[in-house]
DNA sequence: TAGTTCGTTTAGTAACTACTAAACGGACAT
DNA sequence: ATGTCCGTTTAGTAGTTACTAAACGAACTA
């Protein structure tokens, strides 16, 4: 027994909900992505609020979260006042969007109060052998968040995030 | 001017909370671990309790949880009946952990139901040319999340996370 | 037995988050 | 101007989360 179009629609919207509220975003957002994303034409605030159920103004400013985070595109047309929205379908251009949002901000602050520490750990003169051992683990620290923050920028680096490349790293690493 | 030891430990252990609630977990679960990882020995409940400021109920359900996610060891000495617990210090292997603890639940389920939407999609039959754009647009985000975990198993599957190979990684990709 | 000394669990709370309802303000039409 | 049609902002709320305080239970001790 097949089901509607409109059901199984709904299910794959609730699912991105569940995926949004996952990756630490409202479960909203989610929804309002999934709404643009199955359609084949933008559509307005105002259907969004039709077919997620949200306010107005729920819509309105997670619409310009997705906006800024460049998972969807907010669009007018000539002699109309609405805005419209659809859905970017390239993901891996948002993700990438995505991690310069969340860089920049609380995240580089607070790994860089780990460089900070290192610093006055070793400007310090007293107490050698604490020192020196407190040294030693945050400077293993602070080289681990080196080394993730070289593979996101390696990873960002890369035109398309595909099988084929993600195979070719499985090949290098192996 | 160099700064107390004290206060700069303190500042580490704040940094390290932010970094916590920033990748979702409280702050707390930071702190307790930083407290831990600038500790040259195995600390009690008791001790984290006095060095963090939280009850002793919050430290052992959140010590817990980083056991369970590899990032802290439970030990116990003989003739004691204290639990003591260390950090982890290699890291590379704890995220490996923390992977496998996310995975398998919530995220996992809602890809499936990614998947889901697709089968169900090509197992219909009414209305063919909507169809047919779902189906394309449900393929190419499943293909994402596809490529995602690979790569996520890619990393896993090193046994370390050195800047080497993130520099075999770039050399590749270029 | 009763009394310590641990860790865990539970009930309650303060703060936060994702929302709703509704007022607001700007741009256009009449 | 006055009204209408947008999107935005604000004030308030239900639900969640990260905690605290304190009861509880298990393991040893006297």
């Amino acid at each position: 027994m097949t089901q509607k179009l409109e059901d199984i629609k709904q299910e794959f919207i609730e699912g991105l909900s569940q995926i949004s509220r996952f990756w630490g975003f409202p479960k909203g957002m989610g929804a309002i992505f999934g709404v643009l994303y199955l359609s084949p034409a933008p559509l307005s605030l105002d259907e969004i609020v039709r077919q997620t159920g949200l306010t107005k103004g729920a819509v309105s400013t997670e619409v310009r979260a997705l906006a800024r985070m460049g998972l969807v595109h907010r669009s007018t047309k000539l002699a109309d006042r609405k805005d419209y929205y659809e859905a970017e379908t390239d993901f891996y251009k948002s993700i990438r969007s995505i991690l310069k949002e969340r860089q920049n901000t609380e995240f580089d602050r607070a790994v860089g109060s780990v460089k900070d520490t290192l610093a006055k750990l070793e400007a310090g003169t007293s107490n050698a052998e604490e020192r020196a051992f407190l040294i030693e683990r945050v400077r293993a620290l602070q080289e681990f968040f080196d080394a993730i923050d070289s593979l996101a920028r390696a990873v960002v680096k890369l035109e398309s995030l595909g099988l084929v490349n993600v195979q070719r790293i499985l090949g290098v690493l192996k």
